[in-house]
DNA sequence: CTTTCCAGTAACACTATTGTCACAAAGCCG
DNA sequence: CGGCTTTGTGACAATAGTGTTACTGGAAAG
């Protein structure tokens, strides 16, 4: 983890060498570009760990440079933080379309910066243990037993609880009806097969039922036709 | 923690070497001792910082000794864990009232002995924090929201879960019900005064209903009358 | 010993949660 | 488009959990 690179693309110098300075002393080695090409070479060519890149980009917006980032098979599994001027929520429901692993807000503070590339890469390397899950603004609390969104309480039964806890600390792959089953409900529990989905619907329903909120979180938990349910921050 | 003393009193040579060796490479300091008498010395001269016992102690058995620890204010407050044959449903309940804080069956394996002094020490010493609770062989884990004794599944309601776990994490200290329904229910809720007793009795309930089980767990939380309730080892 | 008070207990009504079902909607195939 | 499959959705009944109340039993006070 501490040896993880990080590219960070910003046309302002400012604001590289301020984040600069932020993960070197979080013990992160740094790449910087200041516009999207050369981030573009940059990535291809040295393979970052994760890409800080800032929405507005002059000659071809950071969205763009996102949206071919995960066109590309090369570099579709790196993960990518935007760096966004304000959360405006289109720009946010957008970015969630392209497959943006998460967000931050400038003006932001290094400790929330580092919290995030940390959670990120945590997430994508798999090793999500202990502690709380957290995606995006959507926080899981193992031990308090509580999900919030953008520090508001999602209510929510139990069993959808422990189905949202599977899906966090189970992303990006798709699972069948029976698996979910055993890994929630137990083995040697019969379930009517339709039940797993209306539980799904309970649990995107609670997702998506917290007002004032940019993104629908519902939208993380995707139908897989004839397959099951996968949770994830890409793009279905 | 790593700089405590612990008195061993066992009239068995073998014992005492076995167990002190055990607990010099776990970092404990030892001290021993082969009857009841010489006991009682040395802890009132050397005051360890926790005892283990052996139950059967020629001339002065070590219930004898726990009960007299017990009584005499200088020495009350030093944990003591017994060292017993067998598990004898006797026993246990005579020592759960005697105000032992642990017990350990021999044969018993260096591992476990090491984290039951642990677990005693740092009950003891307050340090309860994060973790899963233990006492005796009553367990409870945060996380997983499972309560168990003895490895088997003890079943009850969310409340209850709470009002226990509130419990562990405070105990020997008498709590008002107006303390407990502001610490479990949380303030500005408003609850029938009985409401409370009824909790507790679903409690003790629920911890008394798990069979083949020496110890009846429900005795830990005890009723203060006039004043309320007390989560306690040591006898009432 | 009697009275008074307090806690234990059982029973009840109310609510939340859960699994199931029936039907509507959407996707997929030729 | 038309038929078939799969998923979304609302409704429902059964169950579990919760707070309240009334009654019972035992301890403390007089």
């Amino acid at each position: 983890m501490a040896d993880s690179t990080i590219l960070i693309v910003d046309d302002e110098a400012a604001i590289r060498d301020v984040v600069g300075i932020t993960l070197d002393l979080a013990g992160f080695d740094t790449i910087k570009a200041s516009n999207a090409h050369d981030a573009h070479v940059s990535i291809i060519d040295q393979k970052p760990d994760l890409v800080l890149l800032d929405w507005m980009l002059p000659g071809g917006s950071g969205i763009e440079l996102a949206r071919r980032l995960r066109r590309d098979e090369i570099t579709s599994a790196i993960p990518i933080i935007m760096l966004t001027a304000k959360a405006s929520e289109d720009n946010k429901v957008q970015g969630l379309n392209e497959g943006v692993d998460d967000y931050v807000t400038k003006p932001f503070s290094p400790r929330e910066l580092v919290a995030r590339i940390k959670t990120v890469l945590r997430r994508v390397n798999g090793k999500e243990r202990d502690k709380s899950l957290q995606v995006f603004d959507l926080k899981l609390d193992p031990t308090s037993h509580r999900v919030t969104i953008e520090d508001k309480l999602v209510e929510m039964g139990p069993t959808e609880f422990r189905l949202l806890k599977f899906f966090m600390l189970n992303q990006e792959k798709v699972f069948s009806r029976d698996h979910i089953q055993t890994s929630v409900w137990g083995a040697n529990v019969y379930l009517e097969e339709r039940t797993i989905d209306v539980h799904i619907r309970r649990l995107r329903k609670a997702l998506s039922s917290v007002k004032g909120v940019s993104i629908d979180y519902s939208k993380l938990i995707q139908t897989v036709r004839s397959a099951g349910y996968r949770f994830s921050v890409r793009p279905a």
